[in-house]
RNA sequence: GGGCCAUUAGCUCAGUUGGUUAGAGCGCCACGUUGACAUCGUGGAGGUCAGUGGUUCGAAUCCACUAUGGCCCACCA
């Protein structure tokens, strides 16, 4: 297999992808093997209507090297994939085509038949998503892939329901709900976004009853809904009013006369002191009202327009009315003045339209009860949030949760299973009513179904265990519930991931307490933000569309690039030359392999121990030990982009920049030595391949390909279910390390003369390494061959004491001296200059360093190594100082 | 009003329990390189770690306050 010199990823991805679903990779096995752990993951799954954007880009990133990693290491790992079919935005996205395409409108349609469009729809669209993760790599079981209005999901969503409603948590109330006009449908409290506005505050004058010519004023930031009002209220304490309290003002426009009352929650600073109470169009109003019992008076109908208690106004649209009505009140002198203000306003977050507090029917789920074991849960650290701020911003919430309204006045979703008789008594207790049975309590004849539909979040909170087969006690729900890891949104931990939890205790209930948390870790990961710091999204327009970045930079390097720009959920800015990096590293991984490939014995195994290792082997397999260890430690940790820092300067610094160059020494030599170094070669690509293919699945596969073709055998399995690599085997060599080191400063100490003396890189240069140290001479004398290797020397003097060359220049690197010989090309000055400078700095360094050395607070509390390496430290400075103080003085 | 997060090089970010001469990548400058890799190599310039005060022998790191930016919750007549 003949590798590009560059890599192509468009060569490769999607081949490699189909490769490994033909071997079914992503699947578990039927039965668990034995004495493996499970490892499950639920994916969080995407609208059907949506397409792959960066968080989930990100996300599904995350999952992956998670997945990727449990599956090599053994684990019993199941990734389950899926979508969510997002009531509103689905239904709003067909009603729309059908408009558009036909003309039509759902109701033209009638329900049923509308039903079977948005069907047809999420057939042809709605997979769209999902083949997107494929394009990232995702290794998701497909074969479980899952939709929250499958068959079996219903059957749970019902299951669910009808056991609240046995335990009566669930329940009709009439209640102020937020109503969405554009979409005509309630929407939860999580639904709404408060946005910043400037608006007016308008000041109304009510004439008070019985006192000609005395008026109340009362400001509003709605004037139009003054026709709902059914009180005014004071502080109790504001003399301004008591004497009004108990008396009654007429409500223009309307033949009503409506009481003031004292009430504690009115600012008696804001306004006039006077707040005029529309208990059917204010939350706050609505408590109010509760309170002095005063009637509640709808003014809308369910499209914003006035309904008739709108008098004059009827008909007329918020907006409309609004004007109308201030116009009115202005000719009737009325209006006392109008204040600009800022004020936030209720948006839904589906049709970005104001929001309308509105009374009507609807269900609710208590949920006091159902917060308590997902409070304790995490409490008791059975569910883990990272980073971990979150879980103080989970209790929160469900500490202050209210009761959640699950009727949505949609037609798309679960339709809430509930069955009224003739008389209008609902029934929730059974699954599998129809229309004539008898109604389980009462008796009497089913006449209808509730026609509203269950929130979306109603079915994806069973999401966990739904998937696998709940509420039938399976197998698979026997061998993956609960999960492990779970890693969404921040945005969603009310909406979602609070109420899975919830979920998971009230329903799991064939588990022990203990068993029943939906999953383990809940990471909740960063937000991608654009270039200046505004959050992408595609109403901005601001987003950058991950496939874009696949089709320029491959998946991989995606995939790289995002773990590494995204710390620990800490939000970052993304520009499109960040991926530059993961392009490059892929570049530079692919290479070294080329080399390594090119550098095999076939069919051989050479011994990873013995004389035949040189220095530079036992450095890298040490490094190498290190390395899977850290890695390993950092993935199980879920520190994603340290392992990845790790890999890279593993792979970069030490591997390519200096194993690969010494290995050149050695490069095609026909003996023990060689075979060793092609040995190391083959060990260190095998094991890295390993390590980074969580990060970079595709390329790691092409290349364990093409590595087994060049050791002549065929790969036993793919990389993709191939073991973790462990350090077992490979030891920890201290002396390597140190020697390599020295070797390291001794080509730094040349470099720096070059740059110093601007000895151009390859002229060849002869070199003096004085030592007063006998066994570092004798290192350097072993050591020799690879440092004349490097092509950084020609000729090598290694002793001990040696004196400076006539006309050289010096360098100090771990107190050796390195004299290089000038030519007369040499500008002296310059040296003089950078050696003054060097001198210069270590001045400062030795001053602070004997300081701290002086300083008794350090010797008493460092601890001994601390001091021993400061000690050494400065004596490695004054050496280095005097040496270059010498050889500057002979310049 | 309550809470959370951030502020380190021109840009994007690391810096794990307080203790290396505060780092990386990109960008910039100089030099080099065509047998793994120009998606390369070597070197360099560039930082009073947002500010003030405190704790400590010692603070980018811990504490308090301030400033700026961002996010969340609550309220908003």
């Amino acid at each position: 297999m003949e590798l590009e010199p560059r890599y192509d990823p468009h060569a490769h991805e999607q081949a490699i992808y189909q490769t490994w679903l033909d071997a079914g990779c992503f699947t578990p096995p039927k039965e668990q093997p034995p004495g493996s752990k499970p490892f499950t993951v639920m994916i969080p799954p995407p609208n059907v209507t949506g397409v792959l954007h960066m968080g989930h880009a990100l996300n599904g990133t995350i999952q992956d090297i998670v997945v990727r990693f449990r599956r090599a290491q053994g684990y019993d790992t199941l990734w389950v994939p899926g979508t969510d079919h997002a009531g509103i935005a689905t239904q709003a996205v067909v009603e729309k085509k059908l408009y558009a395409e036909e003309g039509k409108t759902r109701e033209d349609l009638g329900r049923e038949a509308f039903l079977a469009r948005v069907f047809d729809w999420k057939e042809q669209h709605g997979n769209i998503i999902l083949e997107q993760f494929r394009r990232l790599g995702a290794s998701c079981d497909w074969s479980r892939t899952a939709f929250t209005m499958d068959a079996e999901l219903s059957a749970a969503v019902r299951e669910s329901f009808l056991r609240l409603w046995k335990k009566g948590l669930i329940y009709r109330g009439a209640r102020l709900v937020n109503w969405d006009c554009v979409l005509q449908t309630a929407v939860s409290d999580d639904e709404i976004e408060n946005v910043e506005r400037k608006g007016k505050l308008w000041y109304l004058k009510y004439p008070v009853a019985g006192q000609a010519g005395r008026f109340l004023t009362v400001a509003t930031t709605r004037p139009e809904t003054m026709l709902g009002d059914t009180g005014v209220a004071v502080h109790p304490e504001d003399e301004r009013y008591g004497d009004l309290v108990g008396g009654h003002v007429e409500l223009p426009f309307t033949d009503r006369k409506i009481p003031i009352v004292a009430d504690e929650t009115v600012d008696p600073k804001f306004g006039t002191g006077a707040v005029k109470i529309t208990p059917g169009h204010d939350p706050a109003d609505y408590e109010r009202g509760q309170r002095h019992q005063l009637p509640v008076i709808n003014i809308l109908n369910k499209d914003g327009t006035l309904n008739d208690e709108g008098q004059q106004f009827a008909g007329a649209s918020r907006e409309q009315a609004r004007k109308d009505v201030v116009a009115a009140l202005e000719q009737l002198e009325l209006l006392e003045k109008i204040e600009d203000i800022k004020h936030s306003v209720p948006l839904s977050d589906r049709s970005k339209s104001v929001i309308e507090p509105l009374v009507s029917e609807q269900w609710f789920v208590k949920m006091g009860e159902l917060a308590e074991p997902a409070i304790r849960a995490v409490n008791e650290g059975k569910l883990q949030f990272r980073p971990e701020r979150w879980k103080k911003v989970y209790l929160d919430w469900l500490e202050g949760v209210h009761d959640w309204c699950i009727s949505r006045q949609l037609w798309w979703g679960h339709q809430i299973p509930i069955w009224y008789d003739e008389d209008d008594v609902p029934c929730g207790s059974a699954t599998d009513l129809k229309v004539g049975d008898p109604h389980p309590e009462t008796g009497k004849p089913i006449v209808r179904q509730d026609p509203d539909v269950l929130d979306t979040w109603a079915s994806s909170w069973l999401w966990p265990f739904a998937t696998l087969g709940w509420p039938n006690k399976t197998a698979d729900l026997e061998r993956f519930y609960p999960t492990q890891f779970l890693s969404t949104a921040r945005d969603i931990i009310y909406l979602w991931v609070a109420r899975m939890i919830m979920a998971g205790y009230e329903f799991a209930d064939h588990l022990p307490e203990e068993q029943r948390c939906a999953f383990a870790v809940c990471n909740i990961h960063a937000t991608v933000l654009d270039a200046k710091g505004k959050r992408m999204s595609k109403s901005a327009g601001n987003g950058i569309d991950p496939l874009d970045v696949i089709a320029e930079y491959g998946a991989d390097a995606m995939r790289y690039s995002l773990i590494m720009l995204t710390r620990e959920g800490q939000d970052v800015r993304l520009s499109e030359n960040r991926f530059e990096e993961g392009k490059r590293f892929t570049n530079k991984i692919w290479n070294a392999a080329r080399f390594v490939l090119m550098n095999l014995d076939k069919g051989r195994v050479a011994e990873l121990s013995g004389a035949a290792l040189q220095v530079e082997d036992r450095w890298i397999l040490s490094r190498l030990a290190a390395v899977t260890d850290e890695v390993t430690d950092d993935l199980e940790n879920y520190r994603f982009n340290d392992a990845g820092t790790t890999l890279y300067r593993f792979v970069w610094n030490d591997f390519c920049d200096w194993y690969l160059e010494l290995a050149k020494t050695r490069q095609g030599q026909d003996d023990d030595s060689g075979a060793a170094a092609r040995g190391v070669l083959s060990r260190v690509l095998t094991d890295t391949l390993g390590l980074l293919h969580p990060f970079t699945p595709f390329q790691t596969e092409v290349l364990w390909k093409a590595l087994h073709e060049a050791l002549g055998r065929e790969a036993e399995q793919l990389l993709a279910v191939t073991a973790w690599p462990t350090a077992e085997g490979l030891e920890r060599d201290v002396q390597a390390e140190e020697r390599l080191n020295l070797m390291q400063d001794v080509v730094g100490a040349v470099r720096s003369v070059r740059a110093l003396t601007g000895v151009a890189e390859r002229k060849p240069l002869t070199a003096v390494l004085s030592t007063p140290d006998a066994a570092t001479a004798a290192v350097l004398e072993e050591a020799r061959a690879q440092l004349l290797g490097l092509g950084h020397l020609s000729e090598l003097t290694i002793g001990r004491d040696l004196e400076r060359p006539a006309n050289s220049a010096a360098a100090v690197a771990g107190g050796l001296e390195v004299f290089v010989p000038l030519g007369e090309d040499v500008d002296t000055a310059k040296l003089k200059e950078g050696l003054t400078k060097r001198v210069e700095k270590l001045g400062k360094v030795i001053m602070s360093t004997s300081k701290k050395l002086e300083n008794p607070g350090f010797l008493k509390n460092a601890g001994e190594d601390a001091v021993a390496e400061e000690r050494a430290k400065l004596a490695e400075f004054e050496t280095e100082s005097s040496l270059l103080q010498r050889n500057l003085a002979g310049l």
